[in-house]
DNA sequence: ACTGCTAACCTATCAGTGATAGGATGGAGC
DNA sequence: GCTCCATCCTATCACTGATAGGTTAGCAGT
């Protein structure tokens, strides 16, 4: 893990205010902001909270006025970045794009977004075990959820017109999926492995997934 | 994240010695064993180095004497895992294995193993950033790629048979990984989802994984 | 312009974490 | 019996996420 660099890592003894108060949302966007950014930098676990209030210019308890724990800001963080690939997804399944290459623009729009918004994309799928197992529900993982709803929806539009192959939609919609998220969860785990060249490997494997699931007449 | 039973958080104070003294192996091999278990209850970060020592019998510090890092203990563990893992696909790569059969008998071998040693796993390569950022080297993740070149070496073994499509061996091997990955990676993340029948969505992943890569001859 | 109220913010502190320093001890080999 | 050293311990560190409770800026009403 990288080190936190000592501009991030400064505590802020007795500083007089030099940011001026917020009002509660605006405030809360800041957080989120600038904890998206240190968590780009130093990932999650290595990204305190105190480097986050120091960063927006806060004291660290401040930030528990607007999330009730440092899961939940991640929680945010991930919502924040799902909804906007819920409104990717959206329009790459109108019916703007021709039928014939809306698969692949779907697939690589996918994955475009993964190792763009790396940080959030782990938030949402990569993190460590059940987040809420004796809570009823956790609604900031529904996003994620949304958006995936999306994507089978778009899955089934296209089965419909004939360009996906037949079969459960569910199942071609959770396989496909699972094919897209296994290449960008291994590039965002493992960026030191010897890809080679990783948008020819893209290539590779979106070609490969497209003929699997593309309905081939 | 499961909260952490009594039994297991419990304090050892000055414990009168229930435990034998033990050899320098030994004592790592209990290490890793009870550190396993933990591992897969709490996760890796709900368990902490005192509620390993705890459960092993010897002292929070006593942990060091064997694991420079809680890190090097995990990457010891997924360490291990994996040596059985390339075990396993050394087997299956083998020709004992009639070839028609052999490329579905490696891919259910390791999402079997992926989901059997879920914690290990996770280790090897779900979790969060570089691990060594600016260190030289870390011998504790060769394992995990020791395994993934003896299954490019069995896929290599079967394209030679004319049993699996043409192209780059190593794109092939990074592409199949990735689709065996995605599946087993989401599993894990995210068990809560509505999967329905966990099976029969592997069942039907395998089936596509196979017409994709597989040579139609 | 004064007052009062409240949201925004603070300091001080908590228990728990991974990790280190340095001392105690028990058992194998002489 | 004595010595030695691997094994194991207590005490403590800096830092973490989180809580308790007091302070203050700035707007609304007069």
């Amino acid at each position: 893990m990288a080190e936190a660099s000592e501009v991030d890592r400064v505590v802020a003894h007795r500083a007089t205010r030099v940011v001026p108060r917020l009002k509660s949302a605006a405030r809360r966007e800041d957080i989120l902001n600038h904890a998206s950014r240190l968590f780009l930098s130093y990932g999650i676990v290595g990204t305190s909270t105190r480097m986050i209030a120091n960063a927006v210019g806060i004291s660290q308890p401040s930030l528990y006025a607007h999330f009730t724990t440092k899961e939940a800001l991640t929680n945010a963080l991930s919502a924040r970045a799902f909804a906007s690939l819920e409104e990717l997804i959206a329009k790459l399944r109108s019916a703007e794009i021709p039928a014939t290459t809306r698969l692949e623009a779907m697939i690589r729009g996918y994955i475009r977004f993964a190792l763009d918004q790396g940080a959030a994309y782990r938030i949402a799928f990569m993190l460590e075990g059940p987040q809420h197992e004796n809570e009823e529900f956790n609604p900031d993982i529904l996003p994620g959820m949304q958006a995936f709803a999306g994507f089978r929806d778009g899955l089934a539009l296209l089965q419909r017109e004939g360009h996906l192959r037949e079969g459960s939609t569910d199942h071609l919609a959770q396989s496909l999926w699972a094919s897209m998220h296994g290449l960008c969860a291994l590039l965002l785990a493992r960026p030191d492995f010897p890809w080679g060249d990783i948008e020819a490997m893209i290539d590779f494997h979106v070609e490969i997934i497209l003929a699997a699931y593309q309905n081939k007449a």
